[in-house]
DNA sequence: CTGAAAGCGCTTACAG
DNA sequence: CTGAAAGCGCTTACAG
């Protein structure tokens, strides 16, 4: 490498323990405050950077937080809240570093090779991971933050209100009979399955029949097609698994010859800059990400500074963005 | 930590030495593959995995790719590349780690923090940091695969083939008089400005009038505005930045009761799921990412084999997507 | 207030 | 074919 602290040491006319002192700020020990000043300009001077590996060795740990995201396309929403998270978290010395889920590099590697502060999963991870994890002393955080790993088999509490939202705001709308349109990449089927599970749950509780799931694709005639289904067990309104699959909803009803919200209202998630601009402009479900990324930096937080209570959860943050579709 | 090479050493009842030579595969030196077998049973069994902090401190060097994205939002076009590049590098080890430009953090203290063995910026860098990242061993890349950081004054040839692909295809339509649409937002302008350069050029390559440019936000009374500002000037045609913008000047042009495209052609850039779907379908100029993902993947791997030929570009890897819109 | 020394876990010449 | 030993750069008790 280039310049270690023995060098910012000698310059100084210190020790290396001094420069150490001086540069970690630890307030403990006395150091004159022209030593320190010395040591500092020194080290500027030197484009001094200490070295994290060597750091890390010894200490066990980094400044880093490793988020890791699953296989799927994450779409701007998640996009947007890790820059948030990057900005909080920046502040406080910390960096924010994105996996990709995909490659068949174990989960082991990489946190090993990271030796991050905080691991935060937008995916739920194995049990053996976790477990070795939690002994490396990482703090392991879920998206939602919770601290601890939530059954994989139990429903999002987010993404069951989610579906909630949309039917409510149908409902009282005047929809009778929804339809939900299911996405057709495989991949996304995790989160589908909780929301629809909420559209059941609240269509059920609001004495609405059961939804009829239709497989959505993105492209006009395939959505035609569910389109023409739906239209024939008399569905008047749709509930979206997110925009993309809404925006697919609506180019079928156009292909159709049916018009929006007149003939089917739609309901999408996520308010994606396209939803503001479609025709008609689509009513959807938006997630308060500010909300999140900084619930979850604060839990990164409090953990670094050892407090002993955690942050309350912010909620879900959930809010419909009412346009023309619905 | 957990378990290190010392405990697969005496489990195995060898030394550290042979542990190392037999887990990081050097065949130079001879052991015999009875013993290799049962280092390897060992470490699996006691689940050992080598710690990446002494081995990037050793060495120098880690198994990590560090993609440094800027301070505006990617879009999904980016995210798809990234997650092919991981998947290109993941068969030979390496895994990708992205970090969001923001934040206050210096690159240096990332790079550092990572001991990186190649970093690959979709922003130009700073000199300094260009030249201690190259000090330090590590290689270097930009979006395009350069090796030599490109004059950021210099245009980007791709930015210039997209605005001219667009204006090509818009004259063979028989359109005369064009529009750009141009960003509100202030953080794409690097990128922005070397497209409309491009179809500044084609503009004047084919005998068209300069392109009249304004800006448009994501929004349809914003994009309204525009839109009439350009009929008054009788452009029949808009070129936008990418599809998102292209979105809203289709959102504005349906606002001003014109119809697209035979009042008003629109072309977009980057084929987003919402493009086919819009109100008519987008025509769109769509960049080959695999191709790019590959070679930047080819160059990184040629690097790790010190092999002299770099692999040559792939050349732009656009084609125009030819919808309804224009 | 400051310095000498140990040790984090690994790789790699160098001896045997 | 295998082992003892050095050293990567840092932090941190422990002496002075």
């Amino acid at each position: 490498m280039g310049i270690t602290s023995a060098d910012v040491a000698r310059e100084s006319g210190v020790s290396r323990t001094t420069v150490s002192y001086v540069l970690t700020g630890r307030d403990g020990v006395h150091i004159s405050e022209e030593t320190r000043r010395r040591v500092r300009e020194t080290a500027v001077r030197l484009g001094y950077a200490p070295s994290a590996a060597a750091r890390a060795l010894r200490t066990g740990r980094s400044d880093l937080v490793l988020c890791i995201l699953p296989d799927w396309p994450v779409g701007p929403v998640i996009e947007t809240l890790l820059d948030e998270l990057a900005d909080e978290l920046s502040g406080r010395g910390l960096s924010v570093l994105v996996h990709h889920g995909r490659g068949q590099r174990s989960l082991t590697d990489l946190w090993r090779a990271v030796t991050p502060r905080a691991v935060i999963g937008f995916a739920p991870f194995a049990e053996e991971d976790l477990h070795a994890m939690r002994q490396a002393g990482i703090q392991v955080l879920g998206t939602r933050g919770e601290e601890h790993q939530p059954d994989p088999a139990l429903p999002s509490e987010t993404q069951l209100e989610i579906g909630a939202l949309q039917v409510r705001h149908l409902a009282a709308r005047g929809r009778r009979r929804l339809g939900y349109a299911w996405p057709a990449d495989p991949r996304l089927e995790v989160f589908a399955r909780d929301r629809l599970l909420g559209v059941r749950r609240a269509c059920a509780a609001l004495g609405l029949p059961d939804p009829v799931v239709l497989p959505v694709a993105l492209d006009a005639p395939a959505a035609a097609t569910s389109v023409r289904r739906w239209r024939g067990q008399g569905v008047d309104a749709v509930a979206a698994y997110n925009d993309d699959v809404a925006l697919a909803v609506l180019a079928g009803l156009r292909a159709e010859g049916l018009s929006c919200p007149e003939d089917c209202g739609v309901v999408g998630v996520d308010d994606i800059p396209a939803a503001r601009l479609a025709a008609p402009p689509l009513t959807t479900v938006s997630q308060s990400i500010e909300l999140q990324a900084r619930f979850l930096a604060a839990l990164v937080l409090a953990d670094l500074d050892g407090s002993a209570e955690k942050p309350g959860h912010p909620g879900h943050g959930l809010h419909l963005v009412e346009r023309e579709s619905a």
